[in-house]
DNA sequence: CATAAAAATGTAAACGATTACATTTTTTGG
DNA sequence: CCAAAAAATGTAATCGTTTACATTTTTATG
């Protein structure tokens, strides 16, 4: 089902249908209402391959995920989808599973998927040769949750708020806080949490009960099971994601610990998930749909103008944290209720 | 970049630089050699768009998901992009929000977009229009979840399941059990399990203790609880998916009821992250991945075949109860002991 | 070494749209 | 009613590949 045909049924040149769908105003009303009948008689729509390569746009736009299990990510592809599709665009995610060898291919990918531009969560900014390649072939992309001052990004201060996370537990009286971190490797979000908890528990004049990192999904409620099961356990564990908090909790439950009572736990993310959890979740929000539609506009709007997206169009959006209810003073008998004192070294 | 540029580069017609990229083997090594030489040297990537045109196949599959933000989703549409990226597809998503109206604007959209086929979740694929205008145009398409006789579909007998759960339930001793249901009109798979729902009441001689439909997700708890606090509450929820069973979790919470002492809460879905929480999600899980997996397997093969998809081509992958911690024996004062300690690990 | 067969390469026509430019038709206003 | 301007439509080149077919080069064989 090709513009000639409709043109031929409808009497007209191709160039005449053509106009009928881009430029309805430039045809004349009758022309327009007959040819509009046959090529919805006909069920035409337009060849998408045919007007990219002609027009040399395609109206999509490449997305690349570390993974979709994890809600952060569906959100933000949820947003960017919502953005994109009002916007006339479409998109094509590829999921990476945080391996960089991955992260490359997708690029690739995309860059022979002609699509106008891309919107990518990578393992680490600095390093990424995914994102070298897309500077060399001049084309438009915006990170999403990487930071860096070379590129463009959609971020929150990630490393900001865990430091005043842990000033709030602190100040709750909490002084043995560990930190239940995903893989640093994978994540520069994980490095930046890992930095703010560093950061915090000096200001705090606090040291750290534990950094722990966990390698695999499977392994981590059994792995914080063992932080917990410490001669002093950490009263507190501040979690690099929503999934690892969640996983916290369960551990303490298995632990025989109450969250909050026994143990506070706080995530990071703010899936929405967490907030019909029982214990409610206690986490630093982000806004993960705004993420995703910002980045979106802001790739868009670069691909409307022609201009290409300097570093400096970075955004940095608000995180919150979120009080819910795995985070409360600690209930050692003697500081209980000496919230104020509490913060002793 | 394009193929003419490398081929004058190489030294020969584009012919042989295709040839290069399609049938190296019909090339000369030497040729061959020096042509990916200069390709890459140039970053030639070939063009998606000519290519298609040309060839009349895209490589994409077009996938319409009711949403993302349930984990349901995610984890099948990350099955299906697995599938789809091993076998040399890409993925083209669009987002309904279970609204009819995008349904059918979101084929239009892929229809116009060159995929080689779809896979779909449809509110109901008896009246879809969406349906429709695929048979008509021919395109071989999958449904996933969905289950009707007319389509091609994957998914899990959700009636049956819901029908041995109820036995299930009714032998723990449940005899006030209620259903609360997700949006019956947007979902043929809320249908199903609300039949199922009816028929098992029916074999284990009870009647509903109340069937709630939820119709916003925001409203949900509070709903919930309203059921909860009827004179005779029901002793077990059966839930049409995991996240109204995480919701009912918070409900009973706030209502003041143990889950599973005072109350039994069973989902429906699987979701991964049900495995973590606390209590472990008590639910009949579907293999979500694998749904995504073998839709996509079904169609690319389809495609692969040349041959159109036959409504018998259906697979109905199995299901499973997880008994989890959130479901037990009712908690009445008679029982309690026995029931409880019987079903104990 | 001649020649037939096989291998390597080239030529050029599609694929289905968009769009500058040319042409025809209609409108306008004196 | 006519010329000029404006509006509507048409013509044909083009986007970057793939591929049937034609041609050239190499290899094999007696």
């Amino acid at each position: 089902m090709s513009i000639q045909e409709v043109a031929e049924k409808a009497g007209v040149s191709s160039a005449t249908v053509s106009r009928v769908f881009n430029l309805p105003e430039q045809v004349a009303p009758a022309t327009r209402l007959r040819v509009q009948r046959i090529a919805d008689q006909l069920g035409y729509v337009p060849n998408a391959s045919a007007r990219t390569l002609r027009t040399q746009r395609s109206r999509v736009v490449g997305v690349v995920l570390p993974t979709l299990l994890n809600p952060v990510f569906a959100e933000c592809l949820d947003g960017i989808a919502s953005a994109a599709t009002a916007a006339g665009y479409a998109i094509l995610p590829v999921i990476t599973d945080y391996q960089l060898a991955h992260e490359d291919r997708a690029v690739n990918l995309l860059l022979a998927g002609n699509v106008d531009g891309m919107i990518l969560v990578v393992s680490n900014p600095a390093t990424s040769l995914a994102l070298k390649r897309l500077k060399i072939v001049k084309l438009p992309y915006v990170l999403a949750y990487n930071r860096h001052a070379a590129h463009p990004c959609v971020s929150v201060d990630s490393e900001t708020a865990v430091i005043e996370l842990v000033a709030h537990l602190a100040h709750l009286g909490h002084s043995r806080i560990a930190l239940v971190s995903g893989q640093l490797a994978a994540s520069d979000r994980a490095q930046q949490r890992l930095r703010g908890f560093q950061k915090g528990m000096q200001a705090a004049g606090l040291h750290s009960a534990g950094v722990l990192e966990v390698p695999f999904v499977e392994s981590a409620v059994l792995d914080i099971r063992n932080l917990l099961a410490k001669k002093l356990p950490p009263t507190a564990l501040v979690c690099s994601n929503d999934l690892l908090a969640i996983r916290s909790i369960r551990a303490a439950y298995l632990a025989g610990l109450r969250v909050p009572h026994d143990l506070s736990v706080v995530g990071f993310d703010g899936i929405a998930l967490g907030e019909d959890l029982t214990p409610m979740l206690s986490t630093i929000t982000q806004p993960n749909a705004a993420i995703g539609r910002r980045a979106a506009a802001l790739l868009m709007q670069a691909l409307a103008s022609g201009a290409a997206l300097k570093p400096s169009a970075s955004l940095t959006l608000a995180c919150a944290f979120r009080s819910g209810e795995s985070c409360a003073s600690p209930a050692t008998k003697t500081h209980q209720y000496e919230k104020f004192s509490a913060k002793k070294t």
